[in-house]
DNA sequence: CCTACCGATCGGTAGG
DNA sequence: CCTACCGATCGGTAGG
């Protein structure tokens, strides 16, 4: 229950709920106009009292888009390593990323829209990690290219381009409260990712 | 050519020349982190100078956007009205789309990731010409599904958030310089709109 | 387009 | 986790 604006009495000011608090300002106004300041009234504490938490505002993103990211790859790479046809792969694997996406819509759009705002050096580990994930689906679809089951659109890295930027846009109008549940969102992004919009003739 | 970082001796300093700097700076590195310093450098004037041709760093902001949609408005709109079958209107739009962001990748950056800084009002503009640049492509698409000529998908807007998903990471990966032209680049992601990842049985 | 400047805010720190 | 504060930078303005 990380939603409560106002500090809780009582409870301690942890790492994890200032990174929560900080999870939901970047992702609702974004990382470079979110202040310590804005950061410290949300968890009720003052300004200077944060870094006895945290060792910077730019940690802070890092840690956020790490784990962000990581929670993905932890549920696509079992569906890579799977013994499943290709386009079951594709089916599992994005079903997997809008299931994680639906637990942390917040926290994702961090991870996807604002990691640019990084340092130098944090940067380059978010680059790299983010690379692993996207390799996950380069994965898939070199098997399917491979075996058959999908077309060789003669570009190599397009289609994951492509995936990521369905998912990745996903994460702007994807509503958990909405009429669609995760899943039934993930059948309608696999249908245009494989069958296309074309009907069949 | 507004490609120059350094201000052409002689050459007056107009309202264009900050607005292309701005879409350099604001490109690169982010509307929030520039500061009116940054510009004022880039076009070889002092801060409080920029003020004889911009009234407010959002609205320079707001310039940006609205001109960065309007161009692909006023190329997709023709084809819109076209006497064309809707897998031809969809080709046609997705081209125009990508002959437009070929000549403005940095502008279209903005256009599609920065708007969110804009204050209120010049943000409610900026959803406005946006909805209608969307628009676009739910008439293409009510178009299609009318005719029988897409599949339908029982969701009236996905579709076109996926494609507009798609566009707007192209942003992120399209190179001018690169190998594919922006017609190759176009037609594979016409394919992949339409035909989907499958090989066709 | 410059000079000279405004009040506000920034991320972060020393020393408890 | 507070007190008290740092130097730097922010967007913008008055009056030429």
């Amino acid at each position: 229950m990380p939603e409560q604006k106002s500090p809780a009495k009582g409870e301690a000011v942890s790492r994890a709920r200032i990174r929560d608090a900080a999870i939901r300002l970047f992702g609702e106004r974004g990382y470079p106009v979110i202040g310590m300041r804005d950061l410290s009234e949300a968890v009720g504490i003052l300004p200077g009292s944060l870094y006895a938490h945290i060792s910077s505002k730019d940690d802070l993103l890092l840690d956020i888009v790490v784990t962000g990211i990581t929670a993905f790859i932890d549920v696509i790479q079992p569906v890579v390593d799977a013994d499943l046809s290709p386009d079951q792969k594709m089916r599992e694997a994005i079903r997997a990323h809008l299931g994680v996406l639906a637990q942390q819509v917040e926290q994702t759009r961090v991870t996807f829209h604002q990691w640019q705002y990084l340092g130098p050096e944090s940067r380059a580990k978010a680059v790299e990690i983010r690379q692993k994930y996207e390799d996950l689906f380069v994965q898939i679809i070199d098997e399917g290219v491979a075996s058959g089951a999908f077309r060789d659109s003669g570009h190599h890295r397009l289609p994951v381009l492509m995936i990521a930027g369905i998912l990745g846009s996903a994460t702007e109008w994807y509503r958990p409260e909405g009429r669609d549940s995760a899943e039934e969102m993930a059948d309608a992004i696999v249908d245009q990712v494989l069958l296309g919009l074309q009907q069949a003739a």
